[in-house]
DNA sequence: TCCGTCGCTCTATCAGTGATAGGGAGAATC
DNA sequence: GATTCTCCCTATCACTGATAGAGCGACGGA
């Protein structure tokens, strides 16, 4: 089969989904695909790039289909929604996130913010305050679920951690952490809460 | 002078200021401070330990007098100026956000979360809705910096970058920002703004 | 039909990375 | 005085992104 883009793109999500970000290499990659690694170099100007690709890719397999809201429905819920696809498209993939961040320029990315921006603006929301709330939910997003695949802290990193001063030092943490992971509770409930934070806000400054 | 854990933070931190996040190598630390690079991993178990280490060293320049509101002032208005001087901590050395996010487990990161929580609870708030304010407000204010300080694309990125189809493409985003910044105002004020609509959701939902 | 160009892949190689093994000098301890 | 412990060294490993430059086959023009 020939080499081009598209396979490179589809083969390097593969690879990361395979072994994350750091597994991401222009060799496995090109063992992947039966060839040599700078032969990558002819379809892909460097590894940012590629990242690139890697971000855009992920962000279609969601966002294919990306369309305002419908007419009945308040705006919103409906950024609420688009919040939740995207990070529903940062978890599909490991390290997902950090892809996104890493990325420089992202297509989709652009295209989401126009739709989330133009959309606001044709509800009577302002254009400044659109651009403010569409920001907004996107950092936090991307920020929230980066810390939802931060990796667990590794073995080295714990020697010399202490949980029973660590309790003492931080009660009302480590109180919270327990009470909320109840049984029946997820972390896309977390997400969840700490969104209608971010969606309250943006409703009620909407007008300013 | 001997070298000893507090020396090699030290150093990283003013090499992270040098060259940025990737210009930190053990290499390169271990010659700013007249040592061959093995020589580090008696004092530090790997490099993520070093990032988390000097992570903590990066807030504790901003948050080393850490203290809970006065008793006049509303905990919104104060967990807003917590929100701020974390971006002021990130901004103020090269990819400060990203090595936020690399770090594991860092003390004064839950320091700091622990008083934000607390505060909040002295204040009435529920320990969950505290808890996911907090957390709302952290996430979003690195995910923020971690924008902010995204480097610009590098040429190979831009290459075949067309900003007219991009503008035509993206009509609202590119009106919007071109609006935004006008003489006399800064990607502060963007923050700024971006907080306010967060912080507004977290006053508004503090009670449910 | 020959020939040159062009598209794509190759080998060889570079400088640099985090990390480990194991040696050795000097100080501290018994 | 002998031994242990601290701390730093040299040598080396496997691996990374990236470039230079050769080669091979297909395709277009003569």
């Amino acid at each position: 089969m020939a080499l081009d883009r598209q396979r490179i793109v589809d083969e390097a999500v593969a690879l990361l989904d395979a072994e994350g970000l750091d597994g991401v290499t222009t060799r496995k990659l090109a063992a992947r695909l039966g060839v040599q690694s700078p032969t990558l170099y002819w379809h892909m100007p460097n590894k940012a790039a590629l990242v690139t690709a890697i971000a855009d890719a992920i962000l279609d397999q969601e966002f294919g289909h990306l369309a305002p809201p419908a007419a009945d429905q308040a705006w919103p819920e409906w950024l609420s929604g688009l919040a939740g696809r995207l990070r529903r498209a940062l978890l599909a993939h490991p390290d997902g996130a950090r892809v996104i961040s890493a990325a420089q320029l992202s297509r989709t990315m652009a295209a989401i913010s126009e739709l989330a921006m133009s959309t606001l603006v044709t509800r009577g929301v302002p254009l400044r305050r659109a651009r403010v709330i569409v920001l907004t939910v996107e950092r936090f997003t991307v920020g929230h679920v980066l810390e939802e695949q931060a990796p667990r802290p590794d073995a080295k990193a714990l020697e010399g951690f202490d949980l029973p001063a660590f309790t003492e030092k931080h009660p009302t943490m480590v109180t919270a952490i327990t009470e909320y992971f109840q049984p029946g509770r997820t972390v896309d409930d977390l997400f969840q809460e700490c969104l209608e934070v971010v969606v309250e806000g943006a409703a009620a400054r909407a007008q300013q």
